[in-house]
DNA sequence: GAAATAATAGGAGATATCTCACATTTTGAG
DNA sequence: CTCAAAATGTGAGATATCTCCTATTATTTC
C-alpha cells in the first residue's frame, strides 16, 4: 500500500472533484491510498481507521463462514464507499475487502471526521443512495439465488462480465461469487459448451449464442 | 386501510415522539394509516405516494419472480421505514409490502416533503443507519443461504421465532422466507422430530432440545 | 352451513449441487 | 530456472432440494 503525498496527492485532488461529496473541506487530513491487486484494504474482523471512497479500481467484499466456506459478497467499484458500516456502527462484524485490480481511494480518518460527516446532509444523502442500492442489490442476489438454478445466474454473469464476446473470469472467484462449488460451476459451463452457447479455447470461453444466454438470464429480472 | 383523524391522530402524535426523526415540523401533512393484517401497504410494481414509518405492527416485503416463485425478502418491524427506496430513486422496481399484523404507520406525502427530507441531516442520518442494517442483513442472509443447508437456517429461524418453546409459524410463509419448497421444509421438520429436537402436536412444534438447535444455528454467525 | 380456497401432509422420482479424490497445468517467488 | 502454491479439469457417488401428484384438514366466503 502506498500513500500519495505532495504533488501526486494534489494531482488526484484536482482531477477527482469531491465537491459533490462533502459540504466542508476534507482535504487537509484526507489521504490518498493506492493498493495493489490482491492487497487487503480491510482485514476481516478488524475495524478500519478510515472511511474510503474508491476513485479508481475495483475491490471485493469477502466473508469467511465458520465452516470454512468463503463468500464473495459483492464487488465494489469506482465512486463507492468502503468502511461506511464501521463509520455508522460501533459494533459491526467487519468484512474483508480485497483489491481485485490496482485501486486508488480517498481515505478519511474516521476518528477525525466522523462527527462532522454524520452531520453533513450532502455526505449523508450520497451515502444514503449508495446504501439503498447496496441493500437492493443484495436483496436481488438473495432472492435470485433462491429462485433460480446456477444455469440462469451464470448466464447473466457471463453476459455481464464478458468482453467482446470473450468470457475469462477465474473459476475460483466465480464460485465464491455465485455461491456454488467449483465442480458444479465447471459442470454447467461444460453444458453450455455442449449446447453450443459457448465455445471453449484454452482458458477462454467464446460466446456463440447470445440469444440463448439472454433467454436464461432474462428471467432473473423484473426490474 | 384507515386514516386516523382529529383526536385519534393527536393521540398517536403525542404518544410516538418523532423529534428524533426530523428536524423540521412534519405534523401538518403527515397522515397516520392503519392497515389490517394481510392488507397491502404497497402493491408490487406500483410507486407509493408516501414514505412510511412503522410505529406499530409488522409487515413483509415480497417480490414475485418471472417463474412465478415468490420470495419473502424480509420482515419490517416497528421503527423502520417503508417506501424509502422510492423516495431516493426515480427508477425503482417497487416490491410488495404486506401487513402481517395490524400495522400503524406515519405516512408522509412524498410529493410534499421529499425535497426537505433529502436536505435534513437528522432524517438522513437515521435513514442511513436503517439502510446500512438492511444491507448488512441482506448480505448475511444471502451468504448464509449459500453456505449452509436448510437444516442450519431453519434451526436458527425456529430459535428466533419460537415463543415459550413453541414454534408455530405458517409453513407457507416460512418456505417463502427461507427460500425452499414446502415439501423440503416439511421433510427437515420431520427430521428434527425424528432426532428428538422437536415434538409435534397438532400444528405446533415444541422445542425439546435447545442445545442441538443451537449447535446447528451457531455456525451461521461470526458476528 | 355448504362450497371454494388455503394450508397441511406425505410418497416417489428427478435434478441441482456437493464432497472427495486425484491428475494436470499455470503462476509466482526466490 | 525451479519448486511450491494456485488454478484447472474430471470421475463417481452422496445429499439437498425440487416437482408433481394426491389426500386430508382448516379457513373463508357467499
Amino acid at each position: 500500500m502506498k500513500i500519495y503525498k505532495g504533488a501526486k496527492k494534489q494531482l488526484y485532488l484536482e482531477t477527482n472533484s469531491i465537491g459533490h461529496l462533502f459540504s466542508f473541506p476534507v482535504e487537509e487530513f484526507m489521504e490518498i491510498h493506492e493498493y495493489e491487486r490482491d492487497d487487503w484494504i480491510i482485514q476481516e474482523d478488524t475495524r478500519p481507521d478510515y472511511l474510503f471512497y474508491v476513485i479508481e479500481g475495483k475491490a471485493k467484499i469477502y466473508i469467511t463462514h465458520q465452516n470454512g466456506k468463503v463468500s464473495l459478497i459483492n464487488f465494489i467499484n469506482e465512486n463507492e464507499y468502503i468502511g461506511e458500516m464501521e463509520l455508522l456502527h460501533d459494533v459491526y462484524y467487519t468484512k474483508g475487502i480485497q483489491a481485485s485490480t490496482k485501486t486508488i481511494c480517498f481515505a478519511l480518518p474516521i476518528y477525525y471526521y466522523r462527527k462532522r460527516l454524520l452531520e453533513d446532509a450532502k455526505f449523508l444523502r450520497e451515502l444514503t443512495k449508495f446504501l439503498s442500492l447496496k441493500a437492493t442489490t443484495m436483496a436481488a442476489k438473495y432472492t435470485q439465488s433462491q429462485a433460480f438454478p446456477l444455469e440462469n445466474r451464470l448466464a447473466d454473469f457471463i453476459l455481464q462480465t464478458s468482453d467482446e464476446g470473450v468470457y475469462k473470469e477465474k473459476h475460483v472467484t466465480v464460485c465464491d461469487y455465485l455461491g456454488v462449488s467449483y465442480r458444479h460451476l465447471l459442470h454447467v459451463l461444460t453444458q453450455f459448451c455442449e449446447r453450443g452457447y459457448l465455445h471453449k479455447e484454452g482458458r477462454n470461453y467464446y460466446v456463440k449464442q447470445y440469444q440463448s444466454l439472454h433467454e436464461l438470464a432474462k428471467v432473473l429480472r423484473n426490474e
